[in-house]
DNA sequence: CCTCCGATGTGCT
DNA sequence: GCACATCGGAGGC
C-alpha cells in the first residue's frame, strides 16, 4: 500500500517527501518523467539549503508545500518541490528520472544532433529540468493542481529498495546522507563530492 | 579515477 | 564589485 505523492501537499517531513517522490511522475511541457533520484534540503537546519537563510530567492520555500522551486546555477535550471508545512522551509531536488512519455521531445531539448543514451536524457538535475522544459517561468506552480502546466502524479507501484548516500556537489553538510534513489536504476546520476567540501 | 572551466544569477560587502 | 554556486561536459592520468 504505497502512500500517494499528494501527501506532500499536506506538509509531510522533507525526508518522507523525498521517498514519496521516488517512482512518482512529473508531467511537464509534453514530457512525463518517472522520478528515480532526489535529494532532501532541510531549510534553516541545513547549511546546504538555499533556505538556510531567508532571501528573495529562497522565500518560496517558506511558503506552502507542493510548489515548484526553480533556481539557476551555472546556466542550468534545477527543479525542486517545496515540502514541509507553511513557514518551515524545506525542499526536495529532483535529480534524475526515466522519460516515460514524450521521449522525442525530451531528446530534442537536449540539443541538436545530440545522441545521449536513453537512460541519460534526464540524468542530473540540470538535464532533468531541461528534458522537462522547466524554466524560471514555471517558478511557483502548484504541482498538485490537476490543470497545472507542471504537475506530479502517482506512478506505478514500486517494489525496488531505496538507496541513500551523501548529496552531490554540496560544499556544506557534505556527509549528510540525504540523497535517495531507486536501487540500481540506470538513470541515476554519479556521485561527485564538492571540491572544497570538508575532510 | 581526477581536474578544469564555461556560464550566469544571487547575495554579500 | 565580486565570490561562489543543489551543474555538466570535456579532457587528462
Amino acid at each position: 500500500m504505497s502512500q500517494r505523492v499528494s501527501a506532500i501537499g499536506a506538509g509531510v517531513d522533507v525526508h518522507a517527501a523525498a521517498l514519496l517522490l521516488l517512482g512518482a511522475e512529473l508531467v511537464a511541457h509534453g514530457v512525463t518523467i518517472r522520478i528515480t533520484e532526489v535529494e532532501a534540503y532541510a531549510g534553516p537546519l541545513d547549511p546546504a539549503s538555499h533556505a538556510f537563510r531567508r532571501t528573495p530567492r529562497s522565500a518560496i520555500m517558506y511558503g506552502p508545500p507542493g510548489r515548484l522551486y526553480v533556481y539557476r546555477i551555472h546556466g542550468h535550471h534545477c527543479a525542486n518541490v517545496v515540502t514541509g508545512v507553511d513557514g518551515l522551509a524545506s525542499a526536495v531536488l529532483l535529480r534524475a528520472g526515466e522519460v516515460i512519455d514524450g521521449v522525442s521531445t525530451a531528446r530534442e531539448r537536449r540539443g541538436s544532433g545530440d545522441s545521449v543514451a536513453a537512460a541519460a536524457v534526464a540524468r542530473g538535475p540540470g538535464n532533468l529540468a531541461r528534458a522537462a522544459g522547466i524554466t524560471s517561468a514555471d517558478l511557483g506552480i502548484d504541482l498538485f493542481h490537476p490543470d497545472a502546466r507542471v504537475r506530479l502524479q502517482d506512478g506505478a507501484q514500486e517494489t525496488r529498495p531505496v538507496s541513500t548516500g551523501p548529496r552531490v556537489g554540496v560544499r556544506h553538510a557534505a556527509d549528510h546522507t540525504w540523497r535517495y534513489w531507486l536501487t540500481d536504476d540506470p538513470t541515476v546520476s554519479a556521485y561527485r563530492r564538492h571540491p572544497r567540501a570538508g575532510h
